[in-house]
DNA sequence: CTGAAAGCGCTAACAA
DNA sequence: TTGTTAGCGCTTTCAG
């Protein structure tokens, strides 16, 4: 008894026809008479032929294979974001049937572009250069969550300037004028663009801006914490604070819990994600959310596009986050 | 110009070698002539030469990547373990040049096995017909962190057990009585063999177990939080809780101080894990420390070898985890 | 609608 | 140490 893998050549001979049948069975069943696909799906399933997925792409087809490049910094996993991620591209490759590979970027370059039909990159830290390289193999790549204004690529991205302008303006026409900022990490461009956006949104109330409330906590609950210690040790403390993540805006509630401090009465607080764990805490977060599902949806059709049409081209696009009001911000 | 993909024949055109020459400077340069070996280094250099992989594999080469399932069960990815899990993975994977590529099981087996050299599954949750399927079609497999006794398969796994039973046993050895339980998800086997190790030791130490101190809260802080709950609204109280997570302890610690319940001179707490983060929380968590890094390299090492050496054989093998005894646990 | 045949880019005998 | 050559399993013209 003879343990070789199963080949077209089997299945072909079983179903007695060619292999180049057999080939199109697997490819684009509808050219096939009836009768003869019908043999061949009942051959296939009783030979339990899986054809190999490298033979099929180095003869030209397709791997239905997508690859997603996460950066890898510290606590990744522990973010809502990243999981949204992977949860909403997962859901809308599903659809189509196709497969994810999730490489972590952990400093060091070793994806195989070769494995996969296209790439979507989660964001670009630290790993322009892997960017700028499948590029220059001829893999076709989206990026999302970050505007990449000088390499051709295609994005799809959130306003986050926009999400962060609104928040703080939110907070300013409920009278707050002294409104701290927890940063997120400047080396990921939506901290910076929030940092901006809330900067701007004073400075058109004519609020100036005072570094000693803006606190770069880098999306970490542990510089959430600190940053709020020290907040709540100025002169003149804050009455509102506006986060650049959910996950520090629900730090900042634990902070207010334990300190006593009355949430909303003595401090408001917008948060930015929509993480829906912090919908159903003890308070209710008023934050600003990010269209992940949306982004990952686009994004995939994007680069769908740009694999099967020989003439698509680079696509950008810029999705608007929407403020939710909830519980956390009060009256002045 | 033409753009077409460089492939081994330009390399060897222009190095004046031939193919197989090239083909040796990628598997087995040792092999060569310093001089061509050098020569070839240049061209590969010069014209940017990537081989592709799978026309590598299609060779009979390998691909040098390892495929990654991970059960997708909610909340995966605010696990300690998964990302342990996958750090550990990584570094160990680093070390041989081997890539990683990770899929999450969300109840769809269309894992693309043909695209690595093998597979680890992080634990077996709803997929055993994905394993399954797998091992028929010869792909090497190893598990991690599940003991798969009735399909021929290698492992690596935790005495879950024993370190349930020595948590609690240290427990009833300060006096306790009543210690309750908080269980992880049953479907996972180590929750299970943890709340079987917790039984164990409560009956050899003449302690009658008893169901109203066991709550099954699925390692999420939401049901940990209940469960404490509801514990705590019993005519007696425990004075110890041994928990299935550090992540469910965390969420005791939690409960603990918003009740004003002293920790540990009320209520001690013993969890699972080793997670760093709660060891430098308010508290300092006394647990159980499961030796993920050294499971995570062993399985590398297992499954590397099963797919290099033609007779190497399934192996399992089961580690210790060790109680790292900090502050949370007093005598009665 | 179907089959024959020419590769896809690479590895690994086999010879030299 | 090196080159020649026969595939690996599949897709895709091109005829029929």
């Amino acid at each position: 008894m003879d343990s070789r893998r199963i080949t077209i050549l089997d299945v072909a001979k079983e179903a007695g026809v060619s292999i180049a049948s057999v080939s199109r069975f697997l490819n684009n069943p509808t050219s096939l008479r009836k009768e003869n696909r019908e043999k061949i799906a009942q051959v296939v399933k009783k030979l339990d032929y899986h054809p190999l997925l490298h033979a099929q792409k180095l003869a030209g087809g397709k791997l239905n294979t997508f690859g997603l490049i996460i950066p890898g910094y510290e606590g990744i996993f522990y973010s809502f974001y990243a999981l949204e991620m992977i949860r909403g591209l997962g859901s809308a490759l599903e659809r189509k049937d196709i497969d994810l590979h999730i490489n972590i970027f952990w400093n060091k370059d070793n994806f195989k572009n070769s494995l996969v039909d296209g790439v979507i990159f989660a964001d670009i830290i630290n790993n322009r250069a892997q960017l700028l390289r499948l590029l220059k193999q001829g893999t076709q790549v989206v990026v999302i969550n970050r505007k990449v204004s000088d390499i051709e690529v295609s994005f799809v991205g959130v306003d986050n300037f926009k999400g962060a302008y609104e928040a703080t303006d939110f907070l300013i026409k409920h009278g707050h004028k002294i409104i701290a900022h927890l940063a997120g990490d400047l080396k990921v461009q939506c901290a910076q663009e929030r940092l901006n956006g809330y900067k701007e949104a004073l400075k058109d109330n004519n609020i100036d801006v005072n570094n000693k409330y803006i606190k770069v906590a880098n999306f970490s609950r542990v510089l959430a914490r600190n940053g709020m210690e020290e907040l709540f040790s100025l002169q003149k403390l804050p009455t509102a604070v506006f986060c650049s993540s959910d996950e520090m805006a629900e730090e900042v509630l634990h902070f207010a819990r334990e300190k006593d401090i009355e949430v909303p009465g003595r401090l408001s607080i917008v948060g930015f994600d929509d993480n829906p764990r912090c919908a159903y805490d003890n308070f209710s977060l008023t934050t600003v959310r990010q269209p992940i599902a949306k982004m990952t949806s686009i994004a995939v059709d994007i680069l769908d596009d740009l694999i099967n049409n020989k003439d698509a081209s680079i696509r950008r696009i810029v999705l608007t986050p929407e403020l939710i009001i909830r519980d956390t911000v009060a009256f002045l």
